[in-house]
RNA sequence: GGAGAGAUGGCCGAGUGGUCUAAGGCGCACGCCUGGAGAGCGUGUAGUCGCCAAAAGUGGCUCGCGGGUUCGAAUCCCGCUCUCUCCGCCA
């Protein structure tokens, strides 16, 4: 979430940047700082009247050790009215705080300045496109069909032993799956990443410290016996890593990588958004993350596109990248740029990672701060995150554009991995 | 799952109702000493919300978390979480 600091010290431009995001943000902001001068004033109240008990209190461990007993009882009396009206101030404190706190949380991140307003998908921007597309023959099918008539994947299995949104990958599909989550993490680890295997599960608090929660808890799979989530994405336990931390300065830039299933319920669904390997409710993705220094993230920021490029372009796929304007956000995100592939049987793009920096946003729920040789007090650090890459549309534009009478062709960088180049 | 023990600062560890403003040690930083290093000596060593233009200073809070008792709680009471030991179960 945004600071308090941030909104008490530009006020209008924290509006005029959330116009971007289409977010009207003067009627909260105007209630935040109005609660916000409230509450200083009475806890300038309540910090004086403690002040006052705590001093009589000594003062009567002084008397007592003394033997006046009637000056400690005398000064005893005294406590009563204070201490009615400090648990008065402290009740509405509470209020106040809390009411502050759900305010402050309902507004998005700030965009960087460099974002384009916009409504949706059709004011982003193409920031460049790579690799060529396939001309496919007339008789080209969708993944869904190869997945089928190659046996690689079964839709309907998954579907009778668990439901709709859970493939089973099978033979030479399970295969390649193993083969591309090692090929993203070996790249991802020679471009300095440090290789993690974190839990599946998450508590409430990180599922609140990366922002998932409390307004998308409909979108995790939410196990109640034990009150954990199933993960949506690494990007949870990864970042959560460093929930209330204190790194260094000389600890940057932290750059971690994990392979990890992710679930998602995707309420809400439907149509050819959801065929085959489109939409699913688990699915797999190698997920990087890094923690920055604030005056660096943005050169990450670029770092970690340049790096997401060269693994689309290593697996001879058709992409382009787009920076996502203000409507097309996430809550969280200050920038995010989207790869997308070209699936060039459904003749559509299909999004397979989505880079973001988040400034502090995920840093201040996250209370992830850094010290500064020098600096007395700590600061916030940023965090960044990107897919390194998301599994199933990859294997989508894999199936669908490297389709040949004699089967599938592999691109070479896989071979090795899967040990076969040819589905057939 | 059953029984028991425990949670104190960066770390170890003392503290069972009032100079706890948390002893002592280790670590770290700085200074003195030294040709240099070490040893030794000295000083400092958290977070957070306020007040103040800022620095300095200063008030409140924080001894796992949340309540309670009390003029006063690290210390007493209740609830929760987590850790450890033993037993049971188990890939």
């Amino acid at each position: 979430m945004l600071t308090l600091a941030i909104i008490r010290e530009k006020k209008e431009e924290v509006i005029q940047r959330l116009k971007v995001k289409n977010f009207n943000a003067e009627e909260i902001v105007t209630r935040i700082l109005e609660l916000d001068k409230t509450r200083r004033l009475m806890q300038q109240k309540q910090d004086s009247r403690q002040n006052e008990l705590n001093t009589i209190s000594k003062s009567i461990g002084l008397l007592l050790r003394k033997g006046q007993k009637d000056e400690a009882e005398a000064s005893r009396r005294k406590t009563t009215e204070i201490k009615e009206e400090i648990k008065k101030i402290s009740d509405q404190l509470d209020t106040f705080e809390s009411d502050l706190n759900a305010l402050l949380i309902q507004l998005p991140n700030l965009p960087h300045h460099s974002v384009p307003a916009g409504r949706g998908a059709g004011d982003n921007i193409t920031v460049r496109e790579g690799g060529t597309k396939p001309t496919l023959a007339e008789n080209a099918m969708p993944h869904w069909d190869l997945a089928r008539k190659y046996d690689v994947i079964d839709f309907e299995l998954g579907n009778k032993i668990t439901g709709a949104g859970f493939p089973l990958y099978k033979g030479k599909g399970a295969k390649l799956q193993r083969a591309l989550i090692n090929f993203f993490l070996d790249e991802n680890q020679k471009a300095g990443y440090t290789e993690y295997m974190p839990p599946l599960m998450v508590n409430q608090d990180s599922g609140y410290g990366t922002g998932q929660l409390p307004d998308k808890d409909g979108q995790m799979y939410y196990v109640g016996t034990d009150n954990y989530y199933l993960i949506p994405t690494a990007e949870v336990p990864v970042t959560n890593i460093y929930r209330d931390v204190i790194l260094n300065a000389a600890d940057f830039p932290i750059k971690n990588t994990a392979y990890t299933p992710c679930f998602r319920r995707e309420a809400g669904s439907y149509g050819k958004d959801v065929r085959g390997l489109n939409r699913l409710h688990q699915f797999d993705k190698v997920e990087i993350v890094q923690i920055q220094h604030p005056g660096k993230s943005y050169d990450a920021l670029e770092e970690m596109v340049n790096h997401v490029e060269s693994l689309v372009r290593k697996l001879e796929l058709p992409y382009r990248i787009i920076k996502l304007c203000g409507g097309d956000m996430s809550f969280t995100s200050a920038l995010t740029y989207d790869f997308e592939v070209y699936a060039a049987a459904q003749k559509r793009w299909l999004e397979v990672s989505s880079v973001s920096n988040f400034e502090s946003f995920q840093a201040n729920r996250l209370k992830l701060r850094y010290k500064e040789e020098g600096n007395k007090k700590p600061a916030l650090a940023h965090t960044l995150n990107g897919s390194s890459l998301a599994l199933p549309r990859i294997v989508a534009a894999l199936l669908e554009n490297n389709q040949t009478a004699e089967g599938i062709k592999l691109p070479v960088v896989l071979h090795s991995y899967a040990g076969f180049d040819l589905i057939s």
